[in-house]
DNA sequence: AGTCAGAGTTGAACACGTTCAAATATCGGA
DNA sequence: TCCGATATTTGAACGTGTTCAACTCTGACT
């Protein structure tokens, strides 16, 4: 931590003192979310690894939940990185899909053991870590958005509203996997693979049928539906 | 409270003085989540309310959420009665479906407000009280059965296979409407009952599509995909 | 009737997330 | 340089779920 002993003619306007706490505090609860798990983190062990005080905490995070979405976000914004990989080079849809919701599994290993009680918190719908609240819209647009790319740069061929809608049903794919991911206690989350790698092709499967005759208007009424539902 | 002191000859097997207080702190428990919600029913005042002290309900019930799931166990034993309707006059899965689901919704109506909070703990993963858990078998087991009761009270023409797997995809279903009511805050939940209403024929209609021969395959890969990772 | 192991019961105590009145530090303007 | 308003920081205190050593009661056996 000395090192950290400010350069002090450094201009101060892009990290005042109070930009410093927060960080910290941050810091703080990353490093015991990481070594010891949830339930060593109390706020109490966050303020003292951070060097301050409890109320102070709480002065820059009205919860313990909001401090965690900051862990939250961290996996939201590796798995955008990671997904960059497969969105490069594949142009075949269900190289594409498989490659981003693995690079999820991928991402999101270290914290599974912290996952459960995170999606516990999440699951609450009065809480901010809910993926369908309000304060979770901007990351759950950002995910959707890499689904759109998913759809955008493949070969795959659908009419033009269920073209604008897939980006929606596969996040809401993603959030099931997330649901059996968390579930999951084989080990390096196996299982959760299988799950991709099998679910993946029978997607594309639905997605070609959805071409046939008789199969369109179905399809068209459970895109209807899920517009009806979706949070917007 | 006095009109319960015991007619003394009566012989005392089948409620011994362990199960009265048992029975008086579930009592208890109940009365506070009805009249003041979840947060009002701290142990202290359940313990209260039931006249004993805190320790002894945690002799009876090893956590707040044990004795949560009595509550969790009426909303099933309640469906299931009110499931009868439907499912005695009725020969048509879709009337079959929607009259079961509906009920639901009708049943689990009070406990709304107070379903977030169960919910919440229902989300971890280790939890007795979640659906997937070792402790909720016996619940889930008998809410797949009442769907097996609509599909085979009904007209439905189907696969064998299919068929045999159709009571437990109803209940996957049936838990999304849970997940998607649970988010509901329409005033009488009537965006979970339009939900209902929209989906079952929709449902309908992709089982009646399951027989054509181009569908056929996908229908039992997903069917496969689903036995692969449902608890069992 | 007397005994005693075990069931049943108690309430103080613990650690937790959270709150808040009070103390202190910061910084632009006189 | 000093002032005052505002931003930041403190730690004791509250109510919660949960634990536990100690206590009382019950009922089967001698």
């Amino acid at each position: 931590m000395a090192a950290r002993l400010a350069t002090v003619t450094e201009t101060p306007s892009r990290s005042t003192k109070a930009e410093q706490t927060r960080q910290s505090i941050i810091d703080a609860a990353m490093r015991l979310f990481r070594s010891g798990g949830y339930d060593q983190a109390t706020m109490r062990a966050i303020a003292d690894e951070a060097g301050v005080s409890v109320g102070n905490a709480y002065y820059y995070f009205s919860s313990k939940e909001h401090l965690i979405q900051a862990y939250y976000d961290q996996i939201q914004h590796a798995h955008a990185d990671a997904a960059e990989i497969p969105l490069a080079g594949e142009t075949d849809f269900t190289g594409r899909l498989r490659g981003v919701l693995l690079a999820w599994v991928d991402v999101a290993e270290p914290y599974h053991e912290f996952a459960g009680k995170f999606f516990k918190n999440a699951a609450e719908p009065s809480s901010p870590l809910s993926p369908f609240s309000e304060e979770s819209a901007a990351a759950r647009e950002a995910a959707i958005q890499l689904h759109r790319r998913v759809v955008d740069g493949s070969d795959l061929k659908l009419a033009k509203d269920l073209r604008a809608e897939l980006p929606e049903l596969l996040w809401l794919l993603q959030m099931g996997i997330v649901l059996f991911w968390v579930h999951d206690t084989s080990p390096g989350q196996r299982q959760t693979r299988d799950l991709v790698d099998q679910s993946v092709p029978i997607i594309d499967r639905m997605l070609r049928l959805a071409r046939l005759p008789g199969v369109r208007g179905v399809v068209d009424d459970v895109v209807g539906l899920i517009r009806l539902i979706s949070p917007s």
